[in-house]
DNA sequence: CGTCCACGTCTAC
DNA sequence: TAGACCTGGACGG
């Protein structure tokens, strides 16, 4: 669960689990993982959590308890501890009952119930990391999504920062300014903007004001006078307005939290609502490119001037799930959810231009906040079914598809 | 079976 | 600007 939005959501988890839970003993720490151990110990004591960017902070605070016990080795009185965690690209905090611990649960607070409960930090690859005492990490940018407006001064004042040299797409990785975003949220960022990922980024940021600009609604009158203004210009008038890329730096994000899901987790089963929400990332018919630190960025139409000359797009997977499931609970069966991924027969994509490929360049229309209903171009579509068999993929494959950029080769 | 790919940092040449 | 650090799922043979 590793971007801003999923972090955020780890920590309202935890104070929704854990609200008016005790717990009590050291925090013990798996054998295998290489992290600090975690001093802490308490008869009776609560954690609560708090997020910024792509850091959590769980706080464990002793509660008074009437035993005589009070003093601490020296008759200290037990101080709460602060430990900040990054979650690495697998990190998530869960709340099970001691004999459903999940697998690779690193680090483990036990609750003081009968059959004890347990909070515990999992993390398959073990990329994650905590700091027992710690602070949130010095030269991380604010968080996009809860401290905006630092955020957009931070950027808007260092704008002429070397770093701001390199292409947009990889400087939206770059937690001292855009401290939450991560591989998803850059390509969902730019593909509404309509910037070209491998554009410098000082180019698109220059001339972005440190107030979000922009605060009339809609200027244009009237129905009528919305008719004649051209699609060209209601696109400029929007970017202006409401689309700032900073700004989606910050909606884009709480967007994701809003979908009251856990964000990106294919194995959860709101996934398919979060895969509904995606626009670029992993979508059928973008276009993918590998940007300068080998990470796969997926964009639509031109790439942009600073692009990897040589860089190979990389071929990506389906996402299906592992299948269980079972209920779909309530949540209206709308039947969205798009599979993904498809694969294109080898090769292609890298910047060439060439004939065919330029078809999807026919949209480019910005749903976005109610706009010009005429168009809205349902595009890349939610190919109605992800459940299907793993076996039959075939059939569903051929039925849903139609109509659709990409072809193949 | 083996290869490739994944939500991210880190530090070493 | 490369690896290193890890596990596991999808896909190919």
């Amino acid at each position: 669960m590793p971007e801003g939005p999923e972090l955020h959501l780890a920590s309202l988890y935890v104070n929704r689990m854990c609200e008016g839970v005790l717990f009590s003993g050291p925090v013990i720490k798996s054998e295998v993982s290489k992290n600090p151990d975690v001093p802490f110990t308490s008869e009776a004591y609560r954690i609560t959590a708090a997020s910024r960017g792509k850091e959590v902070k769980l706080t464990l605070t002793p509660i008074k308890t009437d035993e005589p016990k009070r003093r601490v080795k020296s008759g200290q009185v037990e101080q709460p501890m602060d430990i900040v965690f990054r979650f690495g690209m697998s990190g998530y905090f869960r709340f099970t009952s001691e004999d459903e611990l999940p697998k690779h649960a690193h680090l483990r607070f036990y609750s003081k119930e009968k059959p004890c409960r347990v909070l515990s930090f999992v993390d398959p690859r073990r990329f994650g990391s905590w700091e027992p005492n710690g602070t949130w990490q010095p030269g991380r940018g604010p968080c996009v999504m809860f401290e905006y407006k630092k955020f957009r001064e931070n950027v808007v004042s260092h704008v002429s920062d070397r770093a701001f040299d390199r292409p947009i797409c990889e400087v939206l990785l770059n937690q001292k300014y855009f401290n939450g975003i991560g591989n998803y949220l850059r390509a969902e960022i730019l593909f509404r903007s309509n910037i070209p990922p491998f554009v410098a980024a000082k180019t698109v940021l220059e001339g972005l004001g440190p107030d979000d600009s922009c605060q009339n609604e809609n200027p244009v009158k009237n129905e009528s006078d919305a008719k004649k203004t051209s699609v060209r210009t209601k696109k400029k008038l929007m970017k202006h307005q409401t689309d700032d890329l900073l700004r989606l730096c910050h909606t884009v994000p709480l967007e994701v939290v809003n979908l009251g899901g856990k964000g990106y987790d294919p194995a959860s089963g709101d996934f398919s609502d979060f895969q509904a929400w995606l626009q670029c990332y992993y979508v059928d018919g973008m276009k993918t490119l590998r940007d300068h630190n080998g990470r796969t960025i997926w964009f639509r139409g031109d790439p942009g001037p600073m692009a990897p000359k040589d860089s190979k797009s990389p071929k990506a997977k389906n996402w299906a799930k592992k299948d269980d499931d079972h209920d779909y609970t309530n949540k209206k069966k709308g039947a969205r959810a798009r599979k993904t991924r498809i694969k294109q027969g080898g090769e292609m994509k890298t910047p060439k231009k060439e004939k065919d490929t330029r078809l999807e360049e026919a949209e480019s229309k910005r749903r976005k906040t109610g706009e010009t209903h005429e168009v809205n171009t349902p595009q890349r579509e939610t190919r109605s079914n992800a459940r299907r068999r793993k076996t039959s993929s075939v059939e569903v494959t051929a039925g849903s598809q139609r109509r659709t950029m990409r072809t193949t080769r």
